[in-house]
DNA sequence: ATACAGGTCTTAA
DNA sequence: TTAAGACCTGTA
């Protein structure tokens, strides 16, 4: 057990923020989280919380995934006073996170969303899990499913993930699988290039257009000066940014304005 | 019923 | 280069 005290940070908004969706309530104050073959279950009352894990586990995983050692309270204090739209918004998701997630997970996750919603998405990632993932066990004898790798899925017929609910996106996941399976674009790669670089060789994926290219730079490769313009976004920057959003003034850590925008317009009634 | 979800691709001017 | 249309499917 991992017992810390932490400001800005929510397990309720990280998990309803539409970042992470192998991440759920199981009782009030109790979520668990999968992240590879890992399995986690943390607590928290307030800004206590318990993490159920060894000090090595956390130190040398958790404590990036969750990205604990990045200073939340800074980035919201740097924002313009006189913005009262952002203010709200921040306040209201001051618990966001901007998570560590693993890349490959992020690509199939963000092919998924588009043109669909948080509640649907769940239950795609939730099936292709079960049905090509690889049956795990926690230490307490709980099951639970890793999720697929590209080998996996790349020999599938392309229309196979609808079987998964995934509907027209099926293809996309599929043929994307292939490309990093064939070698010709590399995980590997990805992960040591800077935003601009990235997002262009993620543009290569099938079913990858600007948006999801930018989310999965921002969850997976943390790259925080990454802005996915979603409908959502694009409603808010329509109401209370008819110039644009103030980009210089946020340089190199808009993401994390995005994901207050996004809660925002998403849960604020 | 009908519109809409964390969009992208294809096709036609 | 830009602009409509098509696309799976559950939810409200």
């Amino acid at each position: 057990m991992v017992n810390i005290t932490k400001d800005n940070f929510s397990l309720e908004q990280i998990c309803k923020s539409g970042q992470c969706f192998r991440m759920f309530q199981e009782s009030d104050n109790l979520y668990s989280v999968i992240a590879g073959n890992r399995y986690l279950e943390v607590e928290q009352q307030g800004n206590q919380c318990i993490f159920h894990c060894d000090d090595s586990e956390f130190d040398d995983f958790w404590k990036k995934y969750f990205d604990l050692d990045n200073d939340y309270a800074g980035y919201i204090s740097r924002i313009d006073s006189a913005d009262e739209y952002l203010v709200k918004a921040a306040a209201f998701g001051s618990g966001i996170r901007i998570l560590h997630q693993d890349l490959w997970e992020m690509i199939v996750t963000f092919l998924i969303s588009q043109q669909n919603n948080i509640t649907r998405i769940r239950r795609c990632i939730n099936n292709i899990c079960e049905r090509y993932g690889e049956a795990q066990m926690t230490p307490q004898g709980k099951t639970f499913y890793s999720f697929p790798k590209p080998e996996s899925l790349s020999g599938l017929a392309e229309d196979a993930l609808m079987e998964c609910n995934l509907g027209y996106r099926s293809k996309y996941v599929v043929r994307t699988a292939g490309s990093i399976v064939s070698g010709d674009i590399s995980l590997d790669d990805l992960a040591n290039m800077s935003y601009p670089e990235a997002r262009t060789e993620l543009l290569k994926l099938y079913g990858v257009g600007g948006k999801v290219a930018d989310c999965i730079c921002l969850f997976a490769l943390h790259h925080l000066q990454a802005f996915p313009i979603d409908t959502h976004i694009n409603q808010a920057l329509n109401g209370h940014y008819q110039n644009g959003f103030p980009n210089d003034r946020y340089d190199g850590y808009q993401g994390v304005m995005q994901q207050y925008i996004f809660y925002y317009e998403l849960f604020n009634n």
